[in-house]
DNA sequence: TTATATTAGGTAACCAGCTACGTAATAGGT
DNA sequence: ACCTATTACGTAGCTGGTTACCTAATATAA
């Protein structure tokens, strides 16, 4: 038995908490017989409040036992039934249901309370035996999750793994399909394709890599998830320049970081090959772009008209001091 | 919200458990998503354990993951309608219907796998944030529950309070009913009256308490639950002696211990008293009650014939060595 | 052998939650 | 004053589990 969690191991902490929840609960069913409380299991939680409040309506139970409202609406009838409680509707506001409890509920309620009372001391007791305040870990763990949901830590978990596994390989024949897809896709979703674009698409072997250009491939596992290219430019000024362009990331692994990493080993790459200054040109529209280009230190600039219609900013990043 | 655990404290403890469970399950579904395994969440379970063992009949899917077989059966049903599974009945023994997974159920099994390892980084990462290892307390409670169920905890809990409430009080005249049921009750129960108990029994004034004799009374906050005499004896020996009888305890409070309290409440009254030696007679079929004397250090003696028919025990105590 | 017990697993009915929705009463904006 | 939004809460129906019960196959004892 239990063969799964020894399996699974802590992936099943859900499932382990809710089922030892489960058997402490069934484990209370048998002490309601020992305090004569002669209750569903399920009404225990109404009862006690009850006993708190004098006086509760059926919304304020729901809040504070923190079930929905028909289930305590359906508690309180068979309640009712059972003689244990009584409903009238509240004079200000017809619309509220009043539950109070009758003598005999007050009876079972007192009762239950020193089960209760009872209950802590037990629960008290089994954590000093086992040395572990269980109560107190669950706040901590609680208190952490408010901060930062489950499914969030599984997202930075699983990015985390998967940039693991993300490569950076230089252009090969076999590429250039990906090349021109990766590019095509993202220009045809925010732009068009301008008979720009397809001079180095159609061509990146003659149109980069032959001309001293670079370009690197993300791969994470098998795919190729993206693209850039490091293009030479003529330089005026006597200092070595190349424009990073061309720079792609399938839709379904953006957000992951996939750009950004790639854009730095595009940097790194142009260091190596001792270029001074890197310029780019891109379009304010795509904001995500623009800020991984300003964490990499990018700096905006006024330079030369651009043969692209989409670019409407220019950036450099300076990389001789 | 959640008024109920703050004022019930650790007795929700059951309840707090399986919602934190539900929580975290609840948290599960989305990831799911995230990892493209397209199932309902509650097939995980049974896939994770086909991804485990290849092949695996229903009953034993359902040992392993801790549900009852119609439950798996029903989602094995689902999941081979979704094309995951196939079953097949085992040539060997044609009731077991061997459950294993297709092409497409492996592929959504690898991804599970995948998705529980990162769960299980995950589940480690906020245990370190939260600086608790619920984990390991978790298998520390489960332990010390394995040792001792919660409901036995309950009754000790329950016990112990009570005891506390436990007082002896010296015989009054407004007692003598009291003693009379006391005493008539377990005498029906196990034996008959004899005439010898009337003499006793109807008048415990004048053939106890007047005689130098000493009887006491058991009360657990208004009830008068027990009681027990202690009867002088014409001595042979120049010791002072005396008979320990009538003692009774009512059955709704019986096995909590009230038998042994009153007994040695009356050996240390005999004690005060300068009590040389104490006697009873009992009946071997009463096993607690020679449990009890035994372990408050009677001896079987042989004694003098007794007047009771039921009487086929004696026993005795030296109080001054 | 043959009668009986046990086992695998399917179906049915039930249960305790939930969400969705409807109705009546109240609150609020114009 | 009147229309709209909100609130309280009841009913209906869904879901994911359960137990109870049934049949068929196998194991065991007379």
């Amino acid at each position: 038995m239990k063969e799964f969690y020894t399996l699974s191991g802590r992936a099943a902490l859900g499932t382990r908490l809710r089922r030892l929840g489960e058997q402490l609960a069934s484990d209370a069913v048998p002490t309601l017989d020992m305090y004569k409380v002669e209750i569903d299991l399920k009404w225990f939680p109404v009862l006690y409040m009850l006993m708190q409040k004098k006086t509760a309506a059926v919304m304020e139970l729901a809040e504070d036992i923190g079930q929905s409202h028909p289930a305590v609406s359906q508690i309180v009838k068979e309640m009712t039934k059972a003689g244990l409680t009584q409903t009238t509707r509240a004079k200000l506001d017809k619309r509220i249901t009043e539950v109070t409890l009758t003598r005999k509920g007050k009876t079972m309620g007192r009762r239950l309370e020193q089960q209760c009372q009872d209950a802590d001391q037990a629960v008290g007791q089994l954590f000093a035996d086992a040395n572990v305040d269980l109560w107190a870990a669950i706040n901590l763990i609680e208190a952490e999750l408010d901060k930062t949901s489950f499914f969030k830590r599984m997202k930075v978990t699983k990015r985390e793994r998967e940039m693991q596994a993300l490569q950076f390989v230089p252009y090969q024949h076999q590429y250039k399909n990906d090349f021109t897809r990766l590019n095509e896709a993202w220009i045809k979703k925010y732009f068009k394709l301008e008979p720009e674009d397809s001079k180095a698409l159609d061509n990146p072997e003659g149109y980069i890599v032959e001309k001293g250009g670079y370009i690197a491939f993300a791969q994470l596992d098998q795919d190729v998830v993206g693209t850039c290219a490091l293009i030479p430019m003529t330089s005026k000024t006597g200092l070595v320049e190349m424009e990073l362009a061309k720079m792609a990331v399938t839709e379904n692994v953006q957000g992951l970081g996939v750009g950004f990493l790639l854009a730095q080993h595009m940097v790194d790459v142009a260091k190596q090959k001792g270029v001074d200054r890197l310029y780019l040109e891109s379009n304010t529209k795509l904001a995500p772009a623009i800020h991984l280009y300003k964490k990499l230190g990018f700096k905006q600039i006024m330079g030369d008209p651009s043969p692209y219609q989409r670019a409407n900013i220019q950036m450099e990043l300076l990389l001789t001091v």
